[in-house]
Parts: structure tokens; sequence; C-alpha cells
DNA sequence: CTGTTAGCGCTTTCAC
DNA sequence: GTGAAAGCGCTAACAG
């Protein structure tokens, strides 16, 4: 019954809310000054108006300096955008599409430092940001009105990556790759291999923390499941570089000390964290795909007493602030976050069309 | 020469690029089908396609259905955005101003949850999210397409504020006031009053470490400065609660004591946070206005082998994940920030016009 | 250097 | 239930 009145309610509140917002929005349209009104307020075309904006060699300096200074003064800003995004075909707007939700996304520093850099170079050539969730239904909905997309890891939802390859804006992608499409990239592989090969000792018994290896939505070892491809190779690119690290002293890792989480966020890193400590044989050495999961598992060991890196060494991925901020601090793989973003963002601005590599440094920390 | 020569061919390269890209746009023009396109292929009127899409009343089901599937077929993705922008008079885009650079905010955790907050709710409306930064040089660029702003904190920027009040879509603050316009905050001065009230003894030494007190683009003590009232008068209703806490246990706190930093950075924060430790005579208590700057003199004290709690308390503010992550966690005022972002998006869809408090919560960690 | 004018692609009355 | 036509506000080609 209670239910039933809430429902209710809201349904009318939506009502109201629309038919409130309706006037709202006609309340707008008639306050703002056009160029037809300011053309007859002043005595002269629109085209004179608008050239006083847009092309300043279509009219004398004198007349355009009269004609700003009195749009000024009856308080025109100049002329309306949305018509202007209509009739030039474009409107200054890059679409950021990210790989999922914005709530998520945008907590996560590394995917935060990508877009400090891209932004960065966005604002520079004085565009702007439009965000853009991985999970939307599709790409139509702002395909229309952006100058073009950098594409920030393989959104969840695949159909977007079809549906970018077939529109007509320009795109960048970026830690993926489509046909075709320039994209910006870190060696996944070889930064691993840098980083298991600088840990390991031969006896040590060894687990890995991967993100995303396969079609899971729980915290759990791989064993032999089949590996989820398309979506996350950057995932696998980690994991074979581990692997062949580990085979350089003489480890083999096999499916059962190797964990896959569903998304890079605290909750899911403390189950594994967890999970791989408690585990028998306890492990060495923890190698971890993303500085979030590092930080779990030194923070589970600081817990349990156990020493780091005396008794455990552990391994990030990212270079994230808190990796270097936190004590002990982390020996892990700086990926240049910002300058990712940069190359993409100069990538789509300039309209390049090859594919570029971004270094990476290994910084050993406290942990190993 | 050599630099001459640089100059030259970047300035070639622009050329190049734009007529390249010029080409790009006139080559998307052509290809993207129209309504009209649609209508003749179709045999109808281009308000018979309009109406299948947006308005199903219009029609019969059967021929709605069968024209969308035509569409389909001819690969005819819907009406065109742009169009619809200028036609409709709304975007379903909704601006967020920054109170700073979107490169300087997005790394910022507080301001990250506030927009995982103001997004998620966002993306329930289906409104898409433009990020805009405070210091930009006016507000006229989007307001005539975006269908309203969130303004979070105040804009370094100040001409922008009256701008928003000027003009006339739908505006709601954050952090700060506007006059007449609907706002979402959180009731500093309590919580600072609260935390300190909890943490100081009779006999304490106590130092704050605070955000933009003064104008200063350094890491200074205030003293007698006059105080920065206008732009972040949260910091002043801050400082309030812990000179009044700090009075009911008969401690007064002058202005050599109290620092100010000028932009919530781990680098401006270690910079105070060391000022604050070698200072004479060592303060017991270091009270602190982000939980960023009291990471940050947490880092320090262990490396200078402080111990935390015993021999110097901190406390924060905030309630980022790292404080609680941390070791020793620390002692800090969570604010609802993902609320606060849903609160202003709900605020502002919902076209409501009174402000609002946000709840916060104490958390009592290891550090004090 | 300035003004006239034809659309950009769409939605929405208003006749039929 | 459907189509013709006006016009959202602007820009750019063109004529003067």
């Amino acid at each position: 019954m209670g239910e039933k009145y809430k429902r209710l309610s809201y349904y009318y509140l939506c009502i109201i809310f629309k038919l409130y917002n309706h006037q709202r929005l006609e309340l707008m349209k008639k306050t703002r000054l056009t160029l037809k009104d300011v053309a007859n307020q002043l005595g002269v075309s629109t085209a004179t108006i608008s050239n006083a904006f847009n092309r300043p060699d279509q009219l004398s300096k004198k007349k355009r300096i009269e004609i700003l200074e009195q749009c000024k003064r009856i308080g025109f800003e100049g002329p309306n955008k949305a018509a202007q995004i209509l009739r030039k075909g474009h409107s200054n707007i890059i679409g950021i599409v990210l790989s999922d939700n914005i709530d998520y996304i945008i907590s996560d520093p590394v995917a935060s430092t990508f877009m400090k850099g891209a932004t960065e170079v966005l604002r520079e050539h004085k565009k702007h940001t439009l965000l853009y969730s991985g999970d939307s239904e599709n790409i139509g909905d702002i395909a229309d009105f952006v100058d073009g997309f950098i594409c920030y890891g393989a959104p969840i939802n695949q159909a977007l990556v079809s549906e970018l390859a077939n529109q007509l804006k320009p795109v960048v992608t970026v830690d993926f790759d489509i046909e075709n499409i320039p994209s910006i990239n870190v060696d996944n592989e070889t930064a691993c291999f840098e980083i298991a090969k600088s840990t390991l000792k031969e006896s040590d018994q060894v687990a890995i923390l991967g993100l995303r290896l396969i079609d899971s939505k729980s915290t759990c070892r791989i064993y032999d499941s089949p590996l989820l491809d398309f979506e996350h190779s950057i995932s696998h690119r980690r994991l074979d570089g581990y692997i062949a690290a580990a085979k350089t002293v003489g480890i083999s890792i096999e499916g059962d000390r190797i964990w896959t989480i569903a998304k890079n966020t605290s909750k899911y890193a403390s189950q594994a964290a967890n999970e791989a400590l408690t585990s028998i044989p306890r492990p060495d050495v923890i190698l971890c795909m993303s500085d979030l999961i590092a930080l779990e598992v030194l923070k589970l060991a600081k817990d349990k007493g156990i020493k780091v890196p005396e008794e455990l060494r552990i391994t990030g991925f990212d270079g994230i602030d808190e990796a270097l901020r936190t004590r002990p601090s982390l020996t892990t793989i700086c990926q240049a976050n910002a300058e990712k973003g940069k190359a993409a963002a100069e990538t789509l601005l300039l309209g390049l069309t090859t594919s570029r590599l971004v270094s990476y440094e290994m910084k050993i920390g406290e942990s190993t």
C-alpha cells in the first residue's frame, strides 16, 4: 500500500517536473537575443554581426569593434552555439568513451591520470570534454555532435567497438586496438617481464593477482578456464610477461596460483588478496596487475603481521601516487598515464593516423 | 636557425592539418543519411519518419515498426542530434563546472567521488556529462547547448559566478552559494568542531593545515594576513569550527600555528607538513583540512620516526578511500561525497529550488 | 566591404 | 493517420 502510494506520487512528480521543465525551456527561448534581433537594433545585416564575431577580415576594424561594443552593451554574448554546431558541422566537443560507467572509472586513479593528460591537451586546443560510458547502448547518442572520440580501454559493451569503427568521426583508441584506427599503447608484456624478472628468485612460491583474465564476475582462481581474450588483452599481455620471466628462473606458474578480479576496485582486490595470503603454500611473491590490488595485499599483510619484503614481496602496476606515498612504498611499473592521455588527444586533434607506444619506467620500492 | 625551421614546419603542419580536417568534415557531411533521404527512399514524408522515432502516438504501430525496420536496413541511425538540439532547444547535456582545471580536479579523490555520484544520477536520467574548467574565460562557450549546470566549488575565475547567475539555464552549486540559486553543502563548521573537540586535550600544542585561507600561491603560515573570504569560505567555516573547539578546552590557536596551502595536492601538502613538523614547539596535534594533507603528515611522521598517535595525533577531512586503507588509519570526517553529487544532480534535474545540507560522519581511526 | 539569401537537418503545427 | 511547409539561429556563397 505504502509502496503503491510512493510509486504514484513519484509518477505525479515526474509529470509536474516535465511540465515545469517545459515552461522553463520556453522561458529561455524568449530571452536569449539572436543575431537577427541585434542586426535590427544596430541597423546592419545579420551577416555583418556574424562576421564581426567569426571573420574579422570581412569588415573594417573600426566597424567590428563598434559592433562588438554595442553587442556587449545590449547584452548579446555572441552567436548561438547550438545553431553554430548545426551550421558549421562541428562543436569543439570531444567524446571520451570510457571502458565502463563514468562513476566507476572516474574513481580509478589510473584513469584519472589519463584524463588529466588528455583534458589538458584538449583544453589547449579549446575543445570541450564529454564523458561517455562504455556500457551505453550505442554511440549514436552523441556521434552527431562531437568532433571525435577518444576511447579509453575496450568498452564493456563490445557493440560500441564496431559502431566506432563504422561511423565517420575520427577515433583514437587507448590500451586496445580497432583495425585501421590509431591507438596508444604501452608494451605491457615487456614491462611485466622486467618487473617479475627483477623480483623472482629460483625457489619462490609465486601468486598472480590479475584483472579480468577469464569471464567471471567474482574473484577466483583461473585454473584452466578459457581466457577472456578480446576485451582485456592487456591483462593477457601482462600475464605472458610474468610467466615468461618466471620461466627464466625455472618457475612455472599454474592456473591455481593465478587469481582473477572482475573490476579494479578495493573491494574485489581485497577478496583476492585474502585468498592468496591464506592459501597454502603461502606465496613469497605476489605479482599484482594493478597498484590498487598491490595496496590491498600490502594492507592485509600488515594486518596479519607478515613482514614486507622479508616474508612477502609485492609488485604492482600503474604507478599511482598512493603507491609512492605508502610505506613501504611499492615496486611497480610507472605507466606514463598522463602522457598516454596527451598522446591520445594529440593524435586525435592533429588527425594523425599512426599508432604510438608510450614508455614506462620500473620503480623499485620497498616492497620487494 | 633550427628553431626557425621547427616553427616553420609546425606552421605548415597546422595548415595541412586544417585542410585535411576540412576535407574530413566535408566527407562526413556527405555520408550521413538525413531524414529527407530516408523519406524519399521509403516514399513517405519526413514528418512521418520523425514521428516514427519521436512520437509513437502519431502513427500506427504497424507503420512505425515497418519504418524503423527499413531505417535499420538502410543504415539510418535516427534523426541528427545536432539538428535536434537546435530545433528542440535542449541537448541532454549537463555541464559540470569545476572549481579549477579539469586536469587538476579530476585527480582529486574528493572531487572524483562527487563526480561519481553526480554522473550516476545523470546517467539514470539519460543525460550526458560535459566537464568544464573553472578557469575558463566564460560560460558562454557552452551555455547555449547544455541543459543546465552543476557548479562544484567556487570557480577560481570569479567572473563565472556572475555569468552563471545571469544566464537562463538552471544551475545548482556545491560547497558554495550564489544568491537565489539552490546549493548543496555540508556543515563544515560543526563537523570540524566535533573532530577537534574529540581530539584535543587541554595541554596540546596544536597546528592547523588549511586550504586557501589567505591569498597566497605558496605554502605559508597565515599570521594575521587578511582572510581570503569569498572563494573558499568552506575553509573558513572549518577554521571556525577548529578554533571554537579549541577554545572549549582552553586552547587558543594563533596565526603562526596555522598554515595555508594553495592547492589540495601532495606537493603543497608535503611542504606544509614538513614546516609544521619541524617547527618549535613541535605540535602534539595537527588538524588537517583534507585527508590528502593528513596523509602527507602521516607519511612524514613515519619517515621521521615520530609515533602516531602516541607522539602526534592527526585528523583529516573528507573520508577518501586511502584514508581508511592506510595504516594507521586516519581519524577524519567522512563527507558523503557521492551523496553530494547525487543531490546536486537530482536538484538540477527535478528543478528543485531549495538548498540541501548533506550529512557527514566522523570516523575515529588509529591516528588519534 | 556590406547585404541578400539559401540552406544545415530537424520538429511541429496545421490542413487534409 | 499523413504530408506540406514554416522556421529553430546561424553561416557562407554570392552579388553588389
